[in-house]
DNA sequence: CTGAAAGCGCTAACAC
DNA sequence: GTGTTAGCGCTTTCAG
């Protein structure tokens, strides 16, 4: 592979010229320039980033470490991160956790060891070794996919209890009262764990309670939550709230199947608004949220800090309820009985 | 950031033997290795991989460039290659191309820049610079999702033209002659070219032909599919091939929702066997593909390939039909008239 | 405007 | 066994 010196050889000039040139920085006589850049072509000359990253002390790099690609919500966040990233001249270095957490802090240090210069985490349930680590390396980090006040690092997200606010009040305005929840796994979790909270949460305020045994929790993924859905449907409950879409679409799907009528029967809401859901019939009612803007914002906010030497800044974005078409009425509501007003109480 | 000349300091050894503790390398006294190792943990030093890289002229990454992370069967086969990558102690580095031409070349320099060891290239279809360059720089590469005899670069994956025999043989052992497809873009995508042109021949091969009128390209999206069946409905079609699960499923909902009988009125096969796939009601017949294990094999072989300083070796992996329930006997077919017996010419 | 030279942090001979 | 030293390829003062 050619380098530096060949250019500079080859285009008679010394390497500090190619590196002016290349970097588009210092001044340069429009000749020399051009001259470099023939050189550049013929010799297909390329930089050597390692060597660039240790002279320059910055490598070039975001890096993002996620809990698996194989949830379409994660995938297309990554996938906005990463765009936002090349399209401001940076490379992506990612890892997946794939739900192991000793993984976890050993990834936070091969990222450092690779110097990347920003970090994406899912979540803020990170061992403190991680913020540790980060802090003391100086990389910058951004959590997503969560909004907490009191969290140690920057947040970009959604406030994940205070979403569930207005499913659990949709649901209520529907006269339902005995509400199960499919909820993710809670472990090392706190998105999982907070969407249950804010659920508990708003059903207490509007006076209803939620047994234990009316909340499972289950795997990510559309067979465990099949699996999952006849623990509930065993607790006589009249509408199921879903810890995220592909938990929704396993009971909705296995609702149909076993001959229930969606929402008469049994209403169902989600989290996430995947395509799928929208094309889904019924379609799902769901929690809308735009993780492409949660990825390109938090790309953005954290080349911004780098190249700023400033700190990341947290965004909070906001979700919200898209009503479609499995939640209706209650149907153990009689018709004639006086359904609950919420317009005075159900605004946050 | 303390660097090893520190951690050298505190254990009062040179960086040399600093370096033979890190790498397990050279010989050093039991006693030695647990003082440096003493200092590393006291200074929480963690190395300094593009120094490392610069030394060592190798990185330690893998490369992938996909079209995509929007599509879950490219999200799987690179949860798979993350992971596989990262066992066998490698940093993962990822650029989608979001279906852009003009970028393909340009990742592929980067990659080059940042000196992966090893790159994964979706398709065979890239321009011949790619190659070239890669070629130049001595970077191992695989092209996945094909499997082609005369492709330029090392392949680990499957014939699409193949994989498509078994589709038609079932379709026209169930009676059906007027077949539709709705396929992939083929511009820039030999995959999507390659399953319409083994569709095609394998038609041909029974004597049937297929009008271009039949053949409805189409993005992958479940919307766009639902938009494309109508321009396929229009020609009197009794079964659709299409390009991928995305399309069979968007297909198969708008049928559906257009009253259809699935798959009496109407058979639909799709491509990748997506978990979805299996639940949807009625589910899917499909093509399974086992993109995780592309994904670890390709991983695997570019990984020895660098250690072993060996060439990258192809791999062909195999595909079938998962008949399920959304095809059926062709219903224009008299139940009397003799059905062709595909026995004797079926097999490839 | 351009060149010379030092150094980024690490590894690999080669001495000792 | 362990230390010394010379780079790996690039950027960046500092002279000129």
């Amino acid at each position: 592979m050619p380098k530096q010196t060949d250019v500079a050889k080859l285009a008679g000039v010394s390497t500090a010229t190619v590196s002016r040139v290349i970097n588009a920085r210092g001044v340069v006589t429009e000749e020399v320039r051009q001259r470099v850049q023939s050189a550049i072509d013929a010799l297909q000359y390329v930089p050597h980033a390692s060597a660039r990253a240790l002279a320059l002390q910055r490598s070039g790099t975001l890096g993002a470490i996620i809990p698996t690609l194989n949830n379409a919500i994660f995938a297309e966040g990554i996938n906005a991160f990463e765009r936002a990233a090349q399209l401001r001249g940076y490379t992506f270095i990612l890892a997946v956790s794939h739900e192991e957490r000793e993984q976890h802090a050993e990834q936070v240090i091969r990222m450092i060891e690779r110097g990347v210069d920003g970090l994406l985490l899912v979540g803020n349930d990170h061992e403190p070794v991680v913020f540790e680590r980060l802090e003391k390396a100086a990389v910058r980090h951004v959590c997503t996919w969560a909004f907490d006040e009191g969290a140690r690092a920057p947040n970009i997200g959604f406030d994940n209890a205070n979403a569930m606010h207005e499913v659990v009040d949709h649901l209520v305005s529907l006269g339902h009262r005995d509400i199960g929840v499919l909820a993710g796994i809670a472990a090392h979790n706190d998105r999982a764990r907070e969407r249950v909270h804010g659920i508990v949460k708003r059903l207490n305020y509007h006076g209803i309670a939620l047994p234990a045994s009316r909340i499972v929790e289950v795997a990510y993924s559309l067979r465990d939550s099949r699996r999952a859905f006849w623990q509930l449907i065993d607790h006589d409950v009249s509408a199921i709230i879903c810890g995220n879409d592909v938990i929704a679409q396993g009971a909705l799907l296995e609702a149909l199947k076993m001959g229930l009528s969606i929402p008469g029967d049994l209403s169902i809401i989600g989290f996430d608004d995947l395509e799928l859901s929208a094309e889904l019939y019924p379609a799902l009612t769901t929690v809308h949220v735009n993780a492409q803007r949660m990825g390109e914002r938090a790309a953005g906010a954290l080349i911004d800090a780098v190249e700023n030497k400033t700190h990341v800044l947290s965004q909070q974005l906001d979700t919200h309820l898209v009503v479609r078409g499995t939640t209706g009425l209650c149907k153990e509501i009689d018709a004639n009985s006086p359904t609950i007003d919420l317009a005075d109480r159900a605004t946050v």
